[in-house]
DNA sequence: TAGTGGTCTAGACCACGAA
DNA sequence: TCGTGGTCTAGACCACTAA
């Protein structure tokens, strides 16, 4: 045979994709392990380069294995933290100055942010129709980066009205004990109630760049938007995350 | 050149992707629109088919376009349904004999039950766990296809004990009015609270066949637990969306 | 330096969809 | 029937990693 799949038979790349996930699971190859590599498995299957990687990327695509150029393919490890939607924004514990954040480390796991960046611009329109701004309103962006065990897991932006929290610490890249939330209380726009969107799709070569995404790991798309008790949004937060590396949690009453 | 990328160029297929997003950006080609296809880009970009494939392969993987073999690349739409985690499952609608979808249905848009099947077996040990069920205990198990607009969205299967449901209609394949919760509040073990715990991940190869997904199409997996007043858990849902099909939405109080 | 994965070429046969 | 995407071959040069 040249060319072609035989009618009847499972695709070669299929097979040899099914052979490595089989081995995979019952433990041949542990999280970390490396796997064959593409001139390995041309020789023990007898097919061609491309096949052989097409083999890989199924695994790759699906997941289960992460290839480093220069190295080898390698079994993906899954860790993920547990972010709990609600009881992270009790008012319990950004009232008590605490880190919103702190909730999501688990033992020993230090989530760190990498970067800020504080920005006052025109108000895209998305933003503007939540928060109720008109055409040409300005609103402050806080943008940061989140790192865990030195991988960048997480992206956020913050949208506030520029003119509601002018002059307050939201503007300055540390935003003081409490952080975001304990400041608009303070302003007298206590958030009381929250409402998050998600949704999850594959990640542009931008974000896969930015949180080191190997390649078959989607994102979520997480937005916010934080109400004051009157209805009012104040806040919109888009973020992003690597789909790898959370379990987004939500406990609610009937 | 024959082979190889220029160091300091971009890769073809990475440049050729680029054109066609931008494209697709600026509108000239709409949702549902034939892209070129691989014949067209080898002439127009003067490369082989492989890399004129790759280049195709990028927007797929992305989610943006969809391949359908015979007719071409197209353009996917994308017009998620809105699911909402809380209010859906608040008792006035269970309570009042309203299905717990009825919710999602944004207007003339028709979610069905595609197909049920009601099991009893050994429960698994991820289940058994949560339950609080001893080995070798059963559960019974209700799996549902949820179909909209002719295409498979959800597969849901819920976990309960076997001995608690016993004789009840759950062990039907047409649980009632108000579904599993209004049958298990007339057994004494109405619902009080629910854990929702959300992943995503790029779908199995079966996973992708039952829910018809083209390639680059995550998935959600949602866990969802019922609880009843005293803490005991009652029922384990387990569930997988299609990622592009979806959006969940959560809405709580500080 | 040897081996790895990443990109690329230029051919081929196949199953499928639309006309 | 004809064009489409899906699979496959047998080569090639490159950048990167680890020894």
């Amino acid at each position: 045979m040249t060319a072609g799949q035989g009618s009847g038979g499972e695709r070669k790349y299929q097979r040899i994709a099914n052979e490595l996930k089989a081995a995979i699971t019952a433990g041949e190859y542990q999280p970390g392990d490396r796997l064959p590599g593409e001139n390995e498995l041309m020789t023990t299957y007898q097919v061609a380069r491309m096949t052989a990687r097409q083999a890989l990327s199924v695994l790759q695509s699906e997941g289960i294995a992460e290839a480093r150029k220069g190295a080898g393919v390698f079994v993906r490890t899954f860790r993920p933290l547990r972010r709990r939607g609600i009881q992270r924004l009790a008012q319990s514990q950004w009232g008590a100055g605490h880190s919103v954040w702190s909730t999501d480390l688990d033992e020993d796991r230090e989530l760190i942010v990498d970067s800020v960046s504080v920005t006052e611009k025109e108000a895209p329109s998305h933003i503007a129709d939540v928060l109720g701004l008109r055409r040409g309103d300005r609103v402050c962006s806080r943008s940061r980066r989140f790192v865990l065990d030195g991988k960048p897991v997480l992206l956020s932006t913050s949208h506030l009205s520029a003119s509601l929290v002018a002059g307050s610490a939201i503007t300055q890249e540390d935003s003081g004990a409490g952080g975001v939330y304990a400041r608009l209380a303070e302003l007298g726009h206590a958030p009381a109630r929250f409402r998050e969107e998600i949704r999850s799709r594959m990640p542009s070569a931008t974000e896969a760049q930015e949180l080191r995404l190997p390649s078959g790991t989607p994102v979520f798309l997480v937005c916010r938007t934080a109400f004051t008790e009157d209805g009012t949004a104040v806040e919109v937060n888009e973020m992003v995350l690597d789909a790898g590396s959370y379990i987004l949690e939500y406990e609610f009453g009937a």
